[in-house]
RNA sequence: GCCCGGGUGGCGGAAUAGGUAGACGCAAGGGACUUAAAAUCCCUCGGGGGCAACCCCGUGCCGGUUCGACUCCGGCCUCGGGCACCA
């Protein structure tokens, strides 16, 4: 054993053990309960940053411990290696995006395998191998079959110049990143899933998720957006035609003062022909990107059509505008107006001078004042003919009921949701597995064709896809009629291959279906790791593949995830570290430095999982000096821990805690809360605080006296084991060094003899008007009176009370005495 | 704009179900060892007052509930994440 700490040394040496020995390998045969834990696979962006390395320390750390719990662990890594940047490297670099993803892929692994990840690297994954994504194409075609994909118009940003579609955030300020033109929306054919068919079942199950995050759970159940309300028809003056809008606020029905309609609109294109102001107002809006930040925050803006409407109850005409706000993909894409009673109609009419007309008043009878904002509060309704007086709650059913009679309405459920829109005018994606043919229309591949490759080898000029100029690929024969048709260019949105590549982790090099029983062996995943980031779409979007999945007889689960972890990202100097700013620190630099131990540990010291972790260079020393010095501790004592180990100075299990020295058995009570603590860290994983607890438990032994060997070798003995899935290098080779059997990774979870251990004496706290005014000393178990006495009588307290006089005691069993007490008589 | 989080010493953070605010670490200051420095070890360390025992104030801001509030409720300020083609 060296005198000294060399990390290093140690963790190569170890590392390299690992992998030779297949030690983090999982296998389905095995009498111990399954433990499935999985960090969010990475964009091979080309090497490790401190946010990477901060996910994969927490995953592993869990990963770790569960082992260590006797549990049967599969920790998979792949990469989600379909994606942009690597055609903005391949334009910048002028490489295939093929072959800059396979290199970063070679280097990342190495990197993490540096920091000693207990990965099980024969299920690798790289989802743009077609052995991946062929399978993705298959169940492509099998949701084609049912119906869950269709193909309708849809927006998107297009790059006049380039001519090709940009990606929201490649529209700075409106204009094309490269070319720097008014980017413009466009509708083009796209292919969606329907993702809304499974709306329902996708809000109702969040309710089985408990160990996710609430605010996870909140997230997606508002991003969902289940509301009830009511379908309307507007019959259009002069017309037989009518304007269906939706509404949850049928009890402001009499209050409407015009009909406002989205861009898109049937009728506002229609109306663009013969009003050159309504054309001129549509051609505006095209120059808008399509993000609904963009549309949430900019200027409301609208024209009127010209068109009328009649009110559904009282035939009033009503005027019909378009609006820049009006969402085309939201209910029917028309929406009546309200000014009294929604502000965002309150607005719109105060700049356009439409009238407001109030039918709702507070319930405490108030007025209210229209000329700040609208009140949008349920209330009374006033003005509404025989719907007057009633509350609003009410009103709602009698109007809908009163509707649906007349045959003008209907209840309606809607969603905010909207179907999930999967093509994607790029490359680097996973090609949709389609044939378009002039005679039969659209053709899927079948079956026996697949996978449909995506060729490697390319010219790239970032533009457009090279797909779009390849005949090679896209000239095919229809697969029904034989003659020349036209394969399909869109590649798929890369939301899809990280949707179910937790599955294929569990059905790894199955060559004939794309899962088999070892998927239902695993699944559920028990433990998800990943930012928060991903909270919405790609948790959303799995689980709805999952479901997909299972309805397709694939799977038997209904969720894929158990529990959640969402962790924050890492900061340097409160900002994001990134390139612009310089403040970008490197893992590998501080590995070199350090070791990957030190790394890890500050990684789980610095800050709660969950929460954003200040990078701080100064406690990277300080979370290596720890290191140092429990290696040298451990040196110090090599000889007496081996010889306890050989030759225990005390039987555990004919132990008379009576007969210990009273210092000692204080120390061990010491020892065991700790350890107990941390236990119940690691269970609700807030891993800052066992890092904490270890050190508590290192500075407890360096202060122990070695003739106290049996706590020092039971310290070490826990102190190991705590600290092995954090840092697992130096926490093995000291157990080894030490003489403790086995290694440390399957070495079984500490348990203490805190429950036999004897307590003579605790101390309170006491109180008075909840301030606190002293400690008292009270015999364990001692009754509530006693507890009240002692503590009245006590010195301290006797004076802190004066004359005043005693009202009430409050007696917190273990904690505290709170005497209410007050002025004398 | 909408949805969701966070805000505690000089700094990162702790306080488990409403019960001692500041655990653990970093930085800083003082001391020991050393020719010296580094390393290591010891002490101090929220603010104010007091010779002291102790006292007062203090968890973003304002208000409320409670014997007792960092914790619960209402309102606000501020920083961050997401908003459907970044992943």
């Amino acid at each position: 054993m060296d005198a000294q700490y060399h990390p290093h040394k140690i963790e190569e040496t170890l590392q390299a053990s690992w992998q030779d020995n297949q030690t983090f390998k999982a296998s389905e045969d095995s009498d111990k309960e399954k433990f499935y834990c999985l960090t969010m696979f990475p964009y091979p962006s080309g090497r490790l940053h401190m946010g990477h390395v901060r996910v994969y320390t927490i995953g592993d750390v869990i990963s770790r411990y569960q082992r260590m719990l006797g549990k049967n662990v599969m920790q998979p890594m792949g990469w989600d290696a379909f994606g942009l940047p690597a055609e903005n490297a391949a334009i910048k670099h002028k490489t295939a995006p093929a072959e800059w993803t396979y290199k970063n892929i070679d280097f990342m692994r190495k990197q993490m395998q540096r920091l000693g990840l207990a990965y099980d690297w024969e299920r690798e994954i790289a989802t743009c191998q077609p052995e991946y994504y062929r399978w993705e194409q298959w169940f492509f075609l099998q949701l084609f079959k049912k119906g869950l994909v269709y193909k309708k118009n849809a927006e998107v940003n297009w790059d006049p110049v380039d001519q090709t579609v940009l990606a929201n955030e490649q529209v700075v300020d409106g204009r094309g990143w490269r070319s720097g033109a008014l980017v413009e929306r466009r509708e083009i054919l796209q292919w969606f899933f329907k993702i809304t068919a499974y709306a329902d079942e996708l809000i109702d199950d969040l309710e089985k998720l408990d160990s996710w995050p609430d605010q996870v759970k909140v997230m997606q159940k508002n991003w969902i957006g289940r509301s009830e309300g009511v379908n309307m028809n507007f019959p259009i003056k002069g017309t037989d035609k009518h304007i269906t809008i939706y509404t949850t606020r049928p009890d402001t029905l009499m209050g409407v003062t015009y009909v406002a309609i989205a861009p898109q609109h049937p009728l506002a294109r229609e109306a663009a022909e013969k009003n050159p102001a309504v054309a001129k107002f549509l051609d505006e809006c095209r120059n808008v990107k399509v993000a609904e930040a963009e549309l949430a925050t900019m200027e409301k803006r609208g024209v009127p059509t010209g068109i009328l409407v009649h009110h559904p109850l009282t035939n009033q005409d009503i005027p019909v505008w378009v609006a820049n706000f009006v969402v085309m993909e939201y209910g029917s894409g028309a929406v009546m107006s309200v000014p009294a009673h929604d502000q965002r109609d309150f607005e719109f009419a105060k700049q356009y001078q439409l009238p407001i007309k109030q039918v709702i008043k507070p319930r405490d009878n108030s007025n209210w004042d229209f000329n700040n904002s609208a009140f949008t509060d349920a209330g009374v309704l006033i003005d509404s003919e025989q719907f007057s007086n009633l509350d609003s709650a009410t009103a709602i059913e009698k109007i809908i009921n009163y509707l649906e009679e007349h045959h003008l309405g209907k209840r309606k459920i809607n969603f905010r949701l909207r179907d999930w829109g999967v093509s994607r005018q790029r490359y680097w994606g996973a090609p949709i597995p389609i044939i378009n043919c002039e005679n039969c229309g659209t053709v899927p591949v079948p079956e026996k064709d697949l996978p449909v490759i995506l060729p490697e080898t390319v010219k790239f000029s970032g533009v457009a896809s090279p797909l779009k100029s390849m005949p090679e690929f896209y000239d095919v024969r229809c697969p029904l009629c034989g003659e020349k048709a036209h394969r399909e260019t869109d590649t798929f949105d890369t939301f899809f291959e990280s949707s179910w590549y937790y599955a294929r982790f569990a059905s790894h090099h199955q060559e004939k279906s794309m899962l088999d029983n070892r998927a239902n062996y695993w699944l559920p995943v028990d433990q998800y790791v990943g930012g928060v980031e991903h909270a919405v779409l790609h948790l959303l979007y799995a689980r709805f593949i999952h479901k997909a999945m299972r309805d397709e007889g694939l799977l038997t689960s209904d969720e894929p995830f158990t529990r959640l972890l969402t962790q924050g990202m890492v900061l340097n100097q409160g900002a994001k570290m990134s390139k612009s700013k310089g403040n970008v620190v490197d893992p590998e630099k501080m590995i070199e430095q350090f070791g990957a131990d030190t790394v890890r540990l500050f990684m789980i010291f610095a800050a709660p999982p969950e929460q954003n972790l200040e990078w701080s260079d100064s406690g990277i020393e300080g979370s290596h000096r720890f290191l140092k010095r429990l290696w040298t501790l451990a040196y110090e004592n090599r000889k007496l821990v081996r010889d306890e180990n050989t030759n225990p100075s005390m039987n555990m299990d004919a132990l008379d805690w009576d007969k210990v020295d009273a210092n000692e058995r204080n120390v061990l009570r010491q020892i065991y809360e700790i350890v107990e603590q941390c236990k119940f860290d690691y269970d609700r994983q807030q891993l800052n605080t066992v890092v904490s607890g270890c050190m508590k438990l290192f500075n407890l032994l360096a202060k122990t006296p070695v003739a106290h060997s049996f706590t020092i070798h039971t310290g070490f003995s826990m102190l190991l084991r705590l600290l092995a899935p954090i840092a697992p290098h130096i926490s093995q080779q000291l157990w080894q060094d030490l003489g403790f059997e086995g290694d440390v990774i399957y070495a079984p979870w500490p348990v203490t003899q805190l429950s036999t251990l004897k307590i003579d004496e605790i101390e309170l706290v006491v109180q008075i008007n909840g301030k606190l005014r002293g400690h008292i000393k009270v015999p364990s178990g001692a009754e509530k009176e006693t507890i009240e006495q002692i503590a009245v009588e006590d010195k301290k307290i006797q004076t802190a009370l004066g004359n005043q006089k005693i009202k009430k005691i409050i007696v917190v069993p273990g904690r505290l005495v709170n005497i209410v007490a007050g002025e004398s008589e």
